[in-house]
This record gives C-alpha cells, sequence and structure tokens, in this order.
DNA sequence: CGATCGTTTGATTACGTTCAATCGTTGTGG
DNA sequence: CCACAACGATTGAACGTAATCAAACGATCG
C-alpha cells in the first residue's frame, strides 16, 4: 500500500476519524491489490465478508439475470467505497462486481469494522451517511428511469460527468459506451443515436472525447 | 399507544434489542397519532429530525418534479419503519412522504435514537441491516424498471401481494390503481389494459379484488 | 338526480428496441 | 508489413410497446 494509497484512506469516513493505529489494525494483513479489467470481485450470492475501498479504476455492480443479461446498478470510482453494507443483510452480496477499467482495491473485513464500530459507535453514523448517500442516489436513478426518456437521461448523464472531471466541457468517457448505456437503462443503439440528436445541442462526439459547446444550453434543456 | 401498538413496536427492531424502558425514553413525549388518507407526512427537502413506524395504514414516499409531476419509489405498510437513514445524510428528507390510506404511526426522535446508538453499539447494526434491505430492495426496482415489460411487472407485483396476503390467490389491492400504476412506473391506462391482458392468463380484476386462477402458470409465465 | 372522481376503453402517435448490415480501430499471424 | 479476424460503435429499416389524447363508463357522494 502506497502512502497516496494511504493518504487517501485516511480522508474517507469512517477512517479519518479512527485514527492510523486502528486503521492499521482493521486491515491488518491485507495489502491493496492490483485488479484487471475484467477481473471479477464478487459474485450476487456470495458471502459478504469484505466491503471494499477503491484506490483506482472503476468497477461495475450489477445483477445477472436467469437469461444471462447484465442489469448494471452502479459503478464505483476511485476514492469510493461499495459493499458496505452488504455484511448487514444475510451476509450475502446483492449484486455482483467487476472491474471495468484497471484499478487497485483494498478489502475491508467486515467483522474487525463490526468490532471498530462496536467500540467507537460513531463510526456507525458515517456508515450510515453512506447508506443514506446510496439510497439518495438510487431514488433519483429510479426517478429518472421512470419519467425521463433517454435524451435527457444521456444529457443529465453528459454534464454530470463534466461536473466531476474538468468542468470546462470536454468530457472523456471513463468506460465503454455500451456499459454507459446499460448504466443509463438502454441498448447501445440508443444510446449511440441519442448523442447523434444532442449534436443539434453543441455537442461533439468523437471518439471517447464529448465536447459540450454551451454547458447552459444543455442544461435547460435538460430541466426544460 | 395502545397496547397492540406497543407489542408491535417491542418486536421490531431495533426496538426489540433495547428494553421496555429504553423505548420508553425514546419515544417518551410522544404518542402514536392517527394520519388521514392524504395527509403529508414530510415533504422533499424538509430537516430530517425523526423517523416514523407505521402501526396501521400506508404511506406513500415519492419524489416531487419541477413540473409538478409525483413519482414515487416506494410504499410502506403497517410494521414497518421508513425513513431511518435520512437523519444521516445532510439532515434533509430526500423524498416526500404521504398517507394513502388512514393509519396509525409514531415519530422516534432522531437525536433520542443516536444517543441511544452511542450507548448501545449493537442498536446500529439493526438499522444498517434496515438500510440494507431498502438499498436491494432498490436494486429489484431498478431491474424490473430497466428489463422487464409492463405486463411481467403487473404479473410480479400481484404475485407479490398474493405471498403476502392470503397466498390463496385471493388479492384485495391495497390502494388506488394510479397509485399502483406510478409505483410500477408506468400509465394508469397501462396498468389497466396489463390486468386485462392477464385475463389471459387466468386473472380476474373486479374492483379492488383480484384472482388469480393458477398461481404456478403466472409465476412461470413471469419466468418465462 | 347530477357532479365528481377513478377506471376503462379506443385511436393515434412516438419512442425505443430489435435485427441486420456497415464501418473503423485494434490486434494477430502469416 | 499487410491481410484478416475480432470487437466496439454506428447506421438503417421495421416492429412493438407504452404514452398520449380523448371519450365513455361506473361508483360514490352530496
Amino acid at each position: 500500500m502506497t502512502p497516496s494509497e494511504w493518504s487517501m484512506l485516511m480522508d474517507m469516513p469512517p477512517f479519518e476519524k479512527m485514527g492510523r493505529e486502528a486503521v492499521r489494525a482493521l486491515i491488518r494483513d491485507r495489502p491493496s491489490q492490483s485488479i484487471a479489467r475484467g477481473a471479477q470481485i464478487f459474485h450476487q450470492g456470495d458471502p459478504a465478508e469484505t466491503f471494499f475501498v477503491i484506490f483506482d479504476g472503476r468497477v461495475k455492480y450489477y445483477r445477472q439475470r436467469e437469461d444471462g443479461e447484465e442489469v448494471v446498478v452502479g459503478i464505483a470510482r476511485e476514492c469510493e467505497s461499495f459493499a458496505e453494507m452488504a455484511m448487514f443483510i444475510g451476509g450475502r452480496y446483492p449484486v455482483s462486481a467487476q472491474a471495468v477499467t484497471d484499478g487497485r482495491l483494498i478489502r475491508v473485513d467486515g467483522c474487525a469494522l463490526r468490532h471498530a464500530i462496536e467500540q467507537r459507535p460513531e463510526l456507525a453514523f458515517d456508515l450510515m451517511a453512506a447508506a443514506a448517500a446510496q439510497l439518495h442516489y438510487l431514488f433519483d436513478q429510479i426517478e429518472q428511469l421512470k419519467r425521463r426518456p433517454t435524451l435527457q437521461r444521456i444529457a443529465d448523464f453528459l454534464l454530470e460527468l463534466n461536473r466531476e472531471q474538468t468542468g470546462g466541457g470536454e468530457i472523456a468517457l471513463p468506460y465503454g459506451k455500451a456499459l454507459i448505456a446499460n448504466h443509463l437503462g438502454m441498448t447501445p443503439e440508443s444510446f449511440s443515436r441519442g448523442l447523434s440528436k444532442l449534436r443539434g445541442l453543441g455537442v461533439t462526439v468523437e471518439r471517447d472525447r464529448v465536447r459540450i459547446e454551451d454547458t447552459e444550453r444543455l442544461e435547460n434543456y435538460v430541466n426544460d
């Protein structure tokens, strides 16, 4: 685990409140590990004994349907943790997780975390805040899926990416378009066509680079 | 608060682990209250100082859009708590809540709950389990919205209701069809037409009574 | 009885999916 | 180095599903 990974970890709730020694005890013998694109991190239904902190890369979590189709329900990025809550219900992961880029992450043992909480109950609040944020995010997603057409979902997604990145209208799509489409709840074809239509509102796409001419315009199209 | 309400409360996590005295302290001066159909319980964006336990009736929670349209993201029923997590993120409710039937519920003060957790950290695990269950439920919903046509969503809903109720194929729809339609992410018209189509699979509808001739058949239609 | 609300039914439209073909890039082996 | 697969993305045509708009129906209530 590199010094930068340490500092990343120590800036995150709930670790920042624990102090260096406690965190060291928490993750003791588990070093951070490199993960290759496509690597399976866990499967839906696996016993959930750990959760994860991503130092680098992206991880999709998704449900696997009987017919083999995947439905993406979220994508986590560096500096985020995920599956924190799985350990508290039936001890099984409710989704599968797979790396969509090369990256690095660390596993945190769930039992150790429980012990830490029992000793310092305040830590529970951080976890609950994370859960609440996740719930909030899913509410958003449901609202979008229910009442927003594909074009607006795409525009929303681009604007959100823009906010996360430079904010200057120059966007790099962080993963393949098929995955984005799945994430947004549409087919790759619809996503592609949607991007084309957005040309009419000052959006140009080339490869995985997207350029928004006028952020304002797109925003108020989205909030029409 | 009636004795039956007390026993309902004392059978629920996290209260059952707290003991009668602690629970009494937790809800001290707040009696349970009757709620009329249509009563607003809280609005999206309101400061979240309490959460709720429903003794009787149903409560929808939903997002309010700028254009005034409502998008239902969940419906809670008797013997369930809701909004437990809202207090841990920004202190604002992320959704609005409204009673869809007459009913009774009780407010539980968030600060008092926090103190209870600080004294008995195990309680946090119950809350986290509730959050995890909620997350699980929302994952399900997203999967359904993304990949299931209206007919299957309707059939799923009926089968789920059947499981909750008698299990014998006789179902009473617990609230208006327009609300069910919204909950399932479709228009009332589509819901109505869907019910009609299900006649072909042995489902008869009359008023708010639904009868499933052959549960098996419907189930394996859903899981085709 | 007439008014209102919720539900149903009908006709039409629009949207997004599906199926299929093409294009462009990347990577591989001859 | 080039030819050729393999993959991801795009484009096109046709279809199907659900939304929309509009009207009728039925129950409940004053």
